[in-house]
DNA sequence: ATCACTTGAATAGCAAGCTATTCAAGTGAT
DNA sequence: ATCACTTGAATAGCTTGCTATTCAAGTGAT
């Protein structure tokens, strides 16, 4: 029963996530911006004024990981929460100029940190790899349709 | 500045790493485990008695971490700790027989939901795969040599 | 022998996840 | 109108990860 954790896809994919992670990390920190928000901000930057459960639709992040995300985007600035006037529970989610103003750094501090760590592979690679996970990804959503 | 989170490595891998960490961590539950013991209960499987400095070494895991990993997994009676005889610093760790059971079922669990995960991949895409994300662990290490 | 430096580990404090639970607002059936 | 149910969001409590700092034990030079 060896098993090699340099051979595990689990393993490997908690490692370079992590490292993905740190790297993005260190290029946001100037902005103000951590890790956790990326999500819902590309999602905003592109439709601003979703509610909660909208963005938990659009994301596979679970509805209090979002709720203590965007309470921490609250307090650093970058958005603003209002309440529906049709629904009393309903939350939109709107963001500040500061944050609309942070789009171009932000993602430009991805893509390099994506380029960076992709630096050794051929474009072909490059592709390969980004299909390879998606169909990780894929393979999960109609198997366990549960997720409550 | 368009911004397609699902061609993003970094923004998959975050995705992907989570999938299998959720996986995993269904799949040991039973066990009374949890993902983060992993990556020392396999060095401590393969080599017990190391000693923490060992073992963040062997991991690319953050000496604090471990520090809160290694309390967890005492805690919960995975390992005991003792002070090493010849230099009263240094701490080392013990698999108690409850961990040593456990390597059976939980490296099982681990190769299931890693099977599970690649089931849409070819034998082929996985190997790839394995490679690529490897890969792009080992542009890190040489790159940024700093980690401290 | 003492004092500065080094080194191994622990602690403080935060982010980002998760599950499970609670709370508040709407909706529907009687 | 009321009471049960549903639904959107918040809260509690935990793990896993990080950085920065502190603490304690050893080591070395004077």
């Amino acid at each position: 029963m060896a098993f090699a954790k340099d051979q595990s896809a689990g393993y490997l994919a908690n490692h370079m996530a992590r490292i993905f992670a740190h790297g993005l990390t260190a290029r946001i920190k100037p902005l103000g911006l951590t890790t956790g928000t990326f999500p819902a901000l590309l999602e905003l930057w592109d439709t601003d004024g979703l509610t909660q459960k909208q963005l938990v639709e659009r994301l596979d992040i679970e509805q209090a990981t979002m709720a203590n995300t965007l309470a921490r985007m609250e307090r650093d600035g970058l958005i603003v929460r209002e309440k529906d006037t049709n629904d009393g529970r309903v939350q939109r989610v709107w963001l500040t100029d500061r944050a609309r103003n942070l789009r171009g750094p932000a993602i430009a501090a991805a893509q390099e940190e994506n380029a960076v760590r992709l630096a050794g592979h051929t474009d072909d690679e490059k592709r390969q790899f980004i299909a390879l996970i998606q169909k990780v990804i894929k393979t999960k959503t109609p198997e366990e349709p549960g997720d409550t």
